[in-house]
DNA sequence: GTCTATACCACGATAGAC
DNA sequence: GTCTATCGTGGTATAGAC
């Protein structure tokens, strides 16, 4: 439902998982040829283009070529391309995932600034994601349009997966708001959340993502803090403002 | 670039044009049998099959089918399922446009109350499109949905078709924006209205309009202004916010 | 268990006959 | 204008070799 899942996630846990798969002792021939297990070099082949052309983009006679393996390699090991998809979805965005809930833990245990409590959780849940916006080394910008589209327009499949798979550290965040914002009703605060998480997971993915971070200070741009100091205000704004006055409804009326 | 054209069209533009098609005399035996023409009958089945399943979830083949013609009339008549879908997007966006450009005028040359001057350009851009989430009888809701994933997803094709054919009136609500938020950069503004852009479509979109809508004020669910009355501060708030301050970046970095 | 060759069906598009 | 036939490409399924 919330769209707490399209953050992206580190670029770390795939290298693992590959690893994982290249120890496996399940292959001999062709991974003496190629280092790589065929499940494996399936997975490598698709992420590097799904990166670059996006899910649609990417057929799986391309992976399969570029992978050097059979097409049907592709539907015995991972079921469809869908599920492929899915893989490689999670493979990002569950280590993100326990980062954010790992920063919350230790921001309301540390306790948190009184003035800026809304801006604190909001860093929080965004600060890995920024920081993946610039790890260019595992295709950072072009991974955030990726799961951007992906979360714009996915299959239920993926969409019912990540909003289950991530349900209990959304909650938090959910609760870590409402507690910062008490005077806002829980259907206001749901609605306002997924505003700004809409906005945010939609900007990031847009094309010019680098324009904003690089626009707002250009001798700052590797950090993050940066950035966040930038959208934080912003959004804590949005979340603060109480509801409607009598006086805003009648200016509004006289149109 | 700003996704300005993403707020959905009133649903009457698209009659006249069947009215126009059925009036031509370009068509005898199959009119007499259908009480329509191909070209229009296409257009009709399009429609219905578009709001229903999507653009991607409709292939020529359930068009065709639906509309009683030949596969091949589709691409005779409007070249490609994309330009189809380009028509229909025009064919809605078109009036929306104009209207929210008269309604801008409007209300420049009557002067804005001075309180509210954001909210009252807020409710200009979007009291046509929030009309017609209502408007079931063309749709309404199915349309927004529509449109939303046209916006997130689009190709090239239509995303520059777009953006070019409504640039001048989306300008204006630049500079009308711009003019009552003095305090912000033009790099600042644009960001802001990015996002807010973004998320108000996104949120009009999605599945559970309905829900948002219904659970402001069950009793007034056809008043658009008590939408309006909600959202308006909120994306005001977000808009008005100032810059960061020295303290909130304190509070950021000891995270 | 893995992998390959191959067949299948749906899709958008188009050439050419009428 | 309309229609048939067909093309190329897509995801998927399976029989059978290793």
């Amino acid at each position: 439902m919330s769209p707490f899942e399209n953050l992206i996630s580190p670029s770390t846990g795939f290298t693992r998982d590959i690893a994982a798969l290249t120890a496996a002792g399940s292959t001999t021939a062709n991974e003496a040829r190629t280092k790589l297990s065929t499940k494996a070099r399936i997975l490598h082949a698709t992420e590097s283009l799904f990166l670059q052309r996006g899910y649609e983009g990417t057929s799986l006679r391309a992976i399969t070529t570029e992978a050097n393996v059979n097409l049907a390699a592709v539907n015995y090991h991972y079921g469809s391309k869908e599920e492929l998809f899915a893989l490689l979805l999670q493979e990002r965005l569950d280590p993100l995932n326990a980062d954010r809930a790992k920063r919350l833990e230790a921001l309301q245990a540390k306790g948190f600034d009184r003035e800026h409590r809304v801006e604190q959780i909001i860093a929080t849940l965004f600060l890995p994601a920024l920081a993946l916006a610039r790890d260019t080394d595992q295709g950072g910008p072009d991974f955030l349009r990726f799961i951007g589209r992906a979360y714009a327009d996915p299959s239920d499949f993926v969409r019912n997966l990540l909003a289950e798979r991530y349900a209990k550290t959304n909650l938090k965040f959910k609760q870590a708001f409402a507690e910062a914002l008490p005077h806002l009703s829980e259907h206001d605060l749901a609605m306002r959340l997924n505003f700004i998480l809409d906005a945010v997971s939609s900007t990031l993915a847009s094309e010019d993502v680098r324009r904003v971070i690089g626009g707002i200070q250009p001798s700052a741009v590797n950090d993050d803090t940066t950035l966040l100091a930038y959208l934080a205000p912003f959004l804590g704004a949005a979340l603060r403002a109480n509801v409607r006055t009598a006086a805003q409804i009648a200016a509004l009326q006289t149109l």
